[in-house]
RNA sequence: GCCCACGUAGCUCAGUAGGCAGAGCGUGUCCUUGGUAAGGACAAGGUCACCGGUUCGAUUCCGGUCGUGGGCUCCA
């Protein structure tokens, strides 16, 4: 019998018979690898265990541990919920149900919502499926009799999929079995449903089918899969501790922010607290910016409508809010962009001035839809650190390179490291031609490639004027919001008719970039207290250091100390409540204040303080000088890092 | 905006099968003046989100509005 070559992940090779099943290959390795086997990989392909492998090839057994192999663990777990669903609601039609990050989903179309009920009885079924330990098995069929299988059904949804495999040029249609159980699915899956050990139903929720809301409205079931109970617990704790981050939660307890129900939603007030932390960040947003070449000014809440006419925002029915001034319609900003534009068109540019940078701590109102809002990370009015960039096509790559320079530094600064960057390409209704768009492209992809950044495409999301590059921040639960972000406009120097004097003596149109680096500032403070759970760094803690006097007596000392910590612009406070010493550190770790200055007698007679770090805990006494040699540096505004 | 759940004291939450509303924390006063994460006593705090309906009577049941949470979509 002929023999292939299998080269494995850690660059081995053996051979087996032409025909060998990935699982028989997984068993030759160790029978250890063979039962924790869910998938194989073949050269690219992820495969059913029970795939003969015909050829040499590149070979991989995946377990839990990779990411396909808990992609094909949880799709599989969707399939059992899906096969538990119509036990218990046949009328139900299941539409699709893939694996994500930390789990799975399936879509149903259903007469009735499902409750927290039926999730209870849906699980209970799930587990006799599982302990039937059914066999999945592939099974390959012509579009016809896949599309007859499921019109039997009245499963519109899947005669879809089918009608669009087809369109794709699909030779077959694979269907996964396992017991009464059949879906219309790519595959793998893992051999058994035996093979899912620990699962839980998180959530329904509505979903539009193809998240087009003009859709039907679809039943969502959420769920998670595990191959150990213990890392099912561990997966929940996290989720636990991560909502003990919440920026809505620590906003109330750190005294940051509120939005109040009644004066609308989707506004935010700042409380003394976070009133400071906003400052500290917008300040050193300026400086930065100041540092990089770019201007500051400043325009107003309200332009004309007309202006928002020639901006197109009019026309296209941009989420915005109007008002009336003496028969004058006028638009309240939900963008910088027009009044930085006409500032530019204020004067004859030449060459020489660009690239010209007007950046503007703008505060922008959107009519956000009721349902998005969400804390401060999706709002209906907010402050962009915005800026745009006017430049000559030649000017771009280097002016792109500069931003994400920028934005790798402030975001670096502020403590972010994981983000997700993705480069938008034309979408189907874009305007501006071709050869535009591509040297927007290629700048925006050149620029990605000199700064060393991580990026993927996403084909067609780019906005109709321009391509674009996002930076996406990921708050406390792993969910993605938009960050920083780069744009090109070939639209607006258009439609306002911007222009310089090149060197040739003639008028030219110059590029134009939209670019935020922190974004919405409500935005990124959401962000920012999740990420640093809001132990925030000393420079940026609204208060950096409470003074706790032991008693009545010593308040007066530390009134004179707090005195000459403000001398050195400290945020200090003394706190004066007649509670034992316990208490009153209780209430400073509460808030999570860098540092406690303990003042009693002791400390009154040696002119000392008794230093606790909020990290560290106590670090015993010492003269206010050799504290305050330490603390200047902390609560020093960083030099960003480039 | 759409689907589901929810809205009781400043916060976290009990409770009322329709009959005068409860706890802990926090706050105030008093006692206590303490040495590195909760000292004690007493007190004040609620049109049970808002508007309407059913009822002898609604915080409780029904409808609407506003708001919140989890999603969908969109976006900084």
């Amino acid at each position: 019998m002929a023999q292939v070559k299998l080269t494995l992940p850690d660059g081995s090779t053996m051979e087996v018979a032409a025909g060998t099943t990935a699982l028989q290959v997984a068993e030759q390795i160790g029978p250890r690898l063979a039962k924790a086997a869910l998938a194989a990989k073949v050269n690219t392909d992820v495969v059913d265990l029970s795939t003969a492998i015909e050829r040499d090839a590149d070979f991989a057994v995946l377990t839990f541990e990779s990411p396909e192999g808990q992609e094909v663990y949880r799709h599989s777990a969707a399939h059992i919920m899906a096969d538990a669903v119509l036990r218990l609601f046949p009328e139900a039609k299941p539409t699709i149900g893939p694996a994500i990050a930390e789990g799975f989903y399936y879509d149903f179309d259903v007469h009735k919502p499902f409750t927290d009920d039926d999730l209870a009885r849906i699980e209970a079924e799930m587990a006799k499926i599982i302990d039937a330990d059914l066999r999945f098995e592939r099974q390959e069929v012509s579009a016809a009799e896949a599309r007859a299988l499921f019109e039997a059904r009245d499963n519109s949804y899947k005669v879809e999929m089918i009608d669009e495999l087809e369109e794709h040029d699909e030779q077959t249609i694979s269907l996964y079995r396992h017991g009464d159980f059949t879906d219309l699915c790519r595959g793998p899956h893992v051999p058994s449903t035996g093979k899912i050990v620990a699962f839980k139903l998180t959530s329904v929720a509505g979903a539009y089918w193809r998240g087009d809301e003009r859709n039907p409205m679809l039943q969502r079931i959420y769920g998670t899969a595990y191959p150990e109970r213990k890392l099912l617990e561990e997966h929940l704790e996290r989720i636990e501790e991560a909502k003990q981050r919440d920026h809505r939660k620590l906003g109330r307890e750190l005294k940051l922010f509120s939005i109040f129900e009644e004066a609308g939603a989707g506004l935010v007030y700042y409380h003394p607290n976070g009133a400071m932390l906003r400052q500290i960040v917008t300040d050193f947003t300026i400086r930065e910016h100041l540092k990089r070449g770019y201007q500051l000014v400043r325009t107003p809440h309200l332009l004309k409508s007309t202006i928002w006419e020639i901006s197109g925002h009019a026309q296209q029915n941009y989420p915005m809010y109007y008002t009336r001034i003496e028969e004058q319609s006028y638009g309240i900003k939900p963008m910088n962009c027009p009044g930085h534009i006409l500032i530019y068109n204020s004067d004859t540019r030449s060459y020489r001035d660009l690239p010209i940078r007007y950046f503007e701590l703008g505060t922008v109102y959107r009519h956000e839809r009721s349902g998005v809002l969400h804390g401060l990370l999706r709002v209906r009015g907010f402050t962009q650190d915005d800026a745009h960039i006017f430049c000559t096509p030649e000017q771009l790559t280097d002016e792109i390179v500069g931003v994400i320079e920028f934005a790798q530094d402030m975001l670096t600064t502020f403590g972010f490291n994981e983000y997700k960057v993705l480069l938008a390409t034309r979408p189907d209704n874009a305007m501006g031609s071709d050869e535009m768009w591509q040297h927007g492209i290629d700048a925006l992809g050149a620029a990605l490639d000199q700064c060393n950044m991580d990026y993927q495409i996403a084909p067609k999301d780019g906005a109709f004027y321009g391509p674009k590059i996002d930076i996406a921040l990921k708050d406390a639960l792993g969910r993605l919001w938009d960050g920083p972000t780069i744009q090109c406009d070939f639209n607006m120097p258009e439609r306002f008719d911007m222009s310089y004097v090149g060197a040739d003596g003639q008028e030219h149109r110059p590029v134009m970039l939209h670019r935020v680096v922190l974004a919405g500032i409500e935005r990124f403070l959401g962000a920012l207290i999740e990420n640093c759970a809001g132990n925030f760094p000393t420079w940026l803690a609204p208060v950096q250091v409470r003074i706790l006097p032991i008693t009545d007596r010593n308040v007066p000392y530390a009134d004179e100390i707090a005195e000459q910590l403000r001398e050195e612009d400290l945020r200090v406070e003394v706190d004066r409540e007649s509670a034992t010493l316990q208490a009153k550190i209780r209430g400073a770790e509460l808030m999570k204040i860098p540092y406690m200055l303990v003042v009693g007698d002791r400390e009154e007679q040696s002119g000392q303080v008794a230093v606790r770090s909020r990290e560290e805990g106590d670090l015993g006494p010492r003269s206010l000088e050799e504290f305050l040699e330490h603390a200047r540096v902390e609560a020093a505004m960083p030099h960003a890092a480039r």
